[in-house]
DNA sequence: CTATTGACCTTCT
DNA sequence: GAGAAGGCCAATA
């Protein structure tokens, strides 16, 4: 491990996403400062994956859709898990426009 | 050690 | 407005 900085950002604030919410890849990377290393962040969570810790299952990517379904237990594990905290979906995709969470609304 | 791929996004043409 | 290319960081081959 090299740059642990970057990753451990991207945990970080995976893990304060609150429930019924989802940010994106692009939103973590930016408010880490690294706008253009969104693929980082999805690294970040690969190596999060299986970590409950992380709730990765929180994370799409710009679109809402469930992009990294493929990496976990099942491909309808994300979706169930979203679906679970009250998260309503767009066929493939999450409702940004009602769950959409910005890293720095740490508000609520 | 070099090259390629990967849970993506931004910007130029 | 739509399409194509580039970029960034890390891991695997």
């Amino acid at each position: 491990m090299a740059s642990n900085d970057f990753f451990r950002k991207v945990l970080l604030v995976t893990q304060l996403i609150p429930p019924g919410r989802v940010t994106t890849y692009g939103l973590i990377a930016k408010s880490l400062g690294m706008a253009s290393s969104a693929r980082t962040v999805g690294w970040a969570l690969n190596q999060a994956a299986g970590d409950v810790t992380v709730p990765a299952h929180r994370v799409v990517n710009r679109l809402g859709e469930l992009s990294g379904k493929a990496h976990f237990a099942t491909p309808t594990l994300m979706r169930e898990l979203l679906e679970a905290e009250g998260v309503t979906f767009i066929n493939e995709a999450v409702n940004l426009k009602e769950h959409l969470w910005y890293p720095s609304e740490l508000e609520d």
